[in-house]
DNA sequence: TTGTAAGCGTTATCAG
DNA sequence: CTGATAACGCTTACAA
């Protein structure tokens, strides 16, 4: 026997098509002892929804935005053509989306892009955005206004986002700390660099990556952080002088952004072979540092997972249908030379 | 404009809907000119075929079996779970999985359990077996009996088997090494531990491990190997054992089935604390011993994904279409207990 | 509050 | 070789 469909629960129940149908999408106006009867059928005879149908019949159309930074990102790359990918899956079925690019810097820009979105023309949005006033307070019109929203790899928790689709970011800088002090040894110093401690994500990392250092490897000395503000020579400079002053420096552990000039600066200073480097986000250039043995670890995260999760609750949401936390919880890797995927 | 529908291409080729499905389907019984026409109006109006309303018309019904070694093992137990979780899930559309349960050394009743598949009654097999002739054999007569035959976790590549699913094993081992020379640090010994070498799996990851260490840490030493046999008093008194005989243990590395019983040999050792244990595949005993600081790391293959893909790409198989390498290519997965999911 | 009937985009069955 | 036409399981006006 096959399986059974919304007719048996019809037969079964003694009722309509349309009866079945509004009990099983709680439409109003069923009586509770219609409502009884129809669930009592569907328990009976174990009936379970045939999602392809349902959204065949459903017609729906689901257009969601992307809010990506735009500059030369190898994430941000990485994250565009996981999309393109998935686009092609069945799990975009019947979704549109639209990539739109913003500078990161220009607070601005960021709130302009986001309210010239048309909320008659779109049902949710996929945000990766710094945070700051100005972009809580465009989250909150877009909320207002009906729009579905959700925050990708970098929070705005206090802002009105629906969800967060992203790792914990404490725990993965929790995790290369963890590493960074096992490879490390005994003792030393270790150098943190980012791009910019104003994006939640790294301030985040820096705070894990601490934590276990000072609780598991008191011998061994974190500096400052250095960050690059999108300067790439400047944080090549940088980087230089600070081996040269250290000489007990052990260790970098680089927090986000700017992989490829740290690794320059890395190179130039022929202390590579001495370092133990941790990243994060495999991208080529990560990739190929790991295989020449430049790069010890990269902590990343599965950009595939990123956008189906993000496309996932987007529906969700505007369904408002419930969403499987476990399902959307985003998994910190771990990359060495030997498990490269 | 919506996305155009077979009618959309019928009326732009001048055809009958009938014609387009037979060129769009690739059946045969149309004339070349008309496969052109077709073919034409599809590039022009940029059609995409509607998997939902596809799959719905076809209705057909794929029957797959499971074949999973029985008695306790997290890793199969997880498994399970994992095939029951992705059954409700939209992958899992229209096909209908059974579990089979094995005795893993009996490889008789192997063979019996895989002949006993009527060819008509099922489409397809994923099994996870040892190697054996006689097993290679009954993967050959499945094959001469038309089913699709993947392998899971463990692989037979000298059978007939269509496709392996699992990661690779051999890197898998190179990992651990990778994470154990580090850890170690300097010098000492490492004790490898199994529940027999005769699983292929089980090989690969001591093949691989072993060339790591050889390789990047020659001052630490690799032990024979300990199997256990799924005796797990006889392995709790060799470790115990070991652990008295060798004071420059440094290290265990745990392969495959067993961690509880390994667990808890270490644990009535009181050394511990003083070894880097590195274990594979997450189960609630790998977890809680992660979290309790006792495993430092451990090796692990997710099994939703396991399980996706072997439906995935049994069903590929059945339709006989072409299946993405990239997207079935599981991840190696390092868990620390920063990491933990 | 409930029921009827017409689709949704494909595929499949029969005639021609 | 080609074309009508009826499913597939579900949703949704519109009617009762």
């Amino acid at each position: 026997m096959s399986r059974p469909t919304v007719h048996d629960i019809a037969k079964e129940a003694g009722v309509s098509l349309a009866t079945v149908d509004r009990v099983l999408n709680a439409r109003p106006g069923v009586r509770d002892k219609t409502i009884a009867k129809v669930q009592a059928a569907v328990a009976r005879l174990g009936y379970v929804r045939d999602a392809s149908a349902a959204n065949l019949a459903r017609q729906r159309q689901y257009k969601f935005a992307f809010v990506l930074p735009d500059g030369p990102s190898q994430f941000t790359d990485t994250l565009k053509v996981a999309l393109r990918e998935t686009y092609a899956s069945q799990i975009a079925d019947r979704v549109s989306v639209k990539v739109v690019g913003i500078p990161t810097h220009d607070a601005h820009a960021i709130v302009r892009a986001l309210l010239s979105f048309d909320p008659k023309r779109l049902d949710g949005v996929a945000i990766m955005v710094p945070e700051t006033p100005q972009v809580r307070d465009a989250v909150h019109r877009l909320k207002d206004a009906g729009m579905a929203v959700v925050t990708l790899a970098s929070d705005l928790p206090n802002s009105e986002r629906d969800y967060f689709i992203g790792i914990n970011n404490v725990a993965a800088g929790k995790t290369a700390g963890q590493l960074m002090g096992r490879f490390v040894g005994a003792q030393g110093e270790v150098l943190v660099v980012t791009n910019s401690l104003r994006s939640r994500d790294s301030l985040e990392r820096r705070l894990g990556f601490d934590e276990v250092m000072a609780g598991d490897f008191p011998r061994v000395s974190v500096l400052p952080s250095v960050e690059s503000y999108d300067d790439s020579l400047r944080m090549e400079e940088i980087v230089l002088e600070v081996i040269m002053r250290r000489p007990r420096l052990a260790g970098v552990y680089s927090m986000g952004f700017g992989n490829r000039s740290l690794l320059n600066a890395l190179r130039r200073s022929g202390a590579l072979d001495d370092l133990i480097v941790i990243a994060h986000e495999i991208t080529p250039v990560t990739k190929q540092a790991l295989v020449q043995n430049e790069i010890s670890a990269v902590i990343t995260q599965n950009v595939g997972h990123l956008v189906r999760s993000a496309l996932r609750v987007l529906r969700s949401l505007c369904d408002d249908m419930p969403i499987f936390d476990a399902q959307e919880r985003i998994r910190i890797d771990v990359v060495l030379r030997e498990n490269l995927p």
